[in-house]
DNA sequence: AATTATTTTTAGATTAATCTAAATTACAGT
DNA sequence: ACTGTAATTTAGATTAATCTAAAAATAATT
């Protein structure tokens, strides 16, 4: 049984070791939970007696299966909360990330049980993430960074990788919403900045960094 | 800013002091939040301090105003989550008591004006009790136990004083619903037992106790 | 390889919430 | 008014989660 804060400890070790790096270290999770180093070298030592990470020290730290299955459990609530929160109770996509923070901690079986159906089962969150089943399995296509393809070719958009309201607000403003179908006009090499057209419709400029933000379907 | 726990404590305090002991003693507080009379003398000096409760040593306390506009806003958001609970989630009324009390405590005013008016706004929880405005209004309707009715009256279930899941599995069993139609059939003087019939079709027999904790609105 | 610099861990404190045991106050019945 | 019981409060500990400052280990740079 984990307490709220370990879960958090416990979801952002398991999304930092998503990005490649098997091994987590103590700075970037501090960064990540907004704490300091020292809380959590505590912290993962008791995670690691739990049996939920391992941890040897100095070295950093590694979801173990039992903890990949609790992180998913905590991870699936998340997002199917933020549906929720978009298709039934008209939150935009950037305002629901801070309210799920909170709801993925209630525990209840049988309420995410419910949810989910009551949801019809959803296999994607607002921003595009695979929400798991109840098994824990995660639903994962295929997708690019925006920023990868070339002139010419075209795609659907898919996710968005930031989930910050800053960054949604700005893909509002573009135009650019999940599901929008888009066309590469033109890279510049200078910059990585790129021409996209949407929907067979508006052409708009945007930079690397939002192109990299950006997960497309290839056609 | 209340934390949860102090939430909970408040909110204990208020519901004790609605049956109209204005004065709510450490022990009956202690009883309710599931801790010792030690711990209760600690938090209720806290809750002076924050000025929520009116505390004087050895007397008991009383919500302020400033208290009771809290207390009702998570009593608000408990009955709200029971109702979305009951209405879409198909949780029976005996299964929802445990998870609004999770629920109850989630931070954010968009979600709670949002849930009020995805249900339509609706006055009443799945146990009858009133559900405060976003004000604290309360919107109370006349109501009597069913053990204080002669027979021969009739009446409609609208609440029920004890929402456990016995009592509850208990009216279900019944067949006792709210918005049943009932008519007082006989009263047994000796232990004030009653033979009741629920919608012109059936008769079953109830105890005081019972008895005590259905409440109806007379014809 | 030796010396910095960075990262990580430990030591020692702090705050919230709880407990047990002891001290105090209030109340009830003679 | 006195005395015993019950209720309440205080004292002192404990656990979870955090912090700052200092120590230790690792990594990077001459
Ligand atoms: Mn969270
Ligand atoms: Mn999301
Ligand atoms: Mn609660
Ligand atoms: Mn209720």
């Amino acid at each position: 049984m984990l307490s709220l804060v370990e879960e958090n400890y416990l979801k952002a070790i398991y999304h930092l070791s998503e990005g490649g790096h098997l091994q987590v270290s103590t700075n970037a999770l501090a960064e990540a939970v907004h704490t300091k180093p020292a809380s959590v070298s505590d912290m993962i030592q008791k995670l690691d007696r739990k049996g939920v990470i391992s941890y040897t020290k100095y070295q950093g730290v590694k979801v173990t299966d039992e903890g990949k299955e609790a992180a998913l459990k905590v991870i699936r609530k998340h997002r199917l909360w933020e549906v929720f929160l978009v298709k039934h109770l008209n939150f935009n996509w950037d305002q629901v990330h801070e309210v799920a923070e909170q709801l993925e901690h209630i525990r209840s079986p049988l309420l995410i049980e419910r949810l989910d159906a009551f949801l019809g089962h959803p296999n994607v969150d607002p921003h595009g993430d695979p929400i798991p089943d109840a098994t824990g399995a995660i639903n994962t296509k295929p997708q690019k960074q925006l920023q990868q393809l070339s002139p010419g070719s075209e795609g659907v958009i898919r996710a968005v990788k930031d989930s910050s309201p800053e960054f949604l607000q700005h893909m509002d403003k573009l135009g650019a919403y999940l599901g929008a179908q888009i066309k590469v006009m033109d890279k510049v090499a200078f910059d990585s900045s790129m021409k996209i057209r949407i929907d067979r419709a508006t052409t708009i400029f945007i930079s690397k960094e939002v192109a990299q933000n950006i997960l497309v379907q290839e056609n």
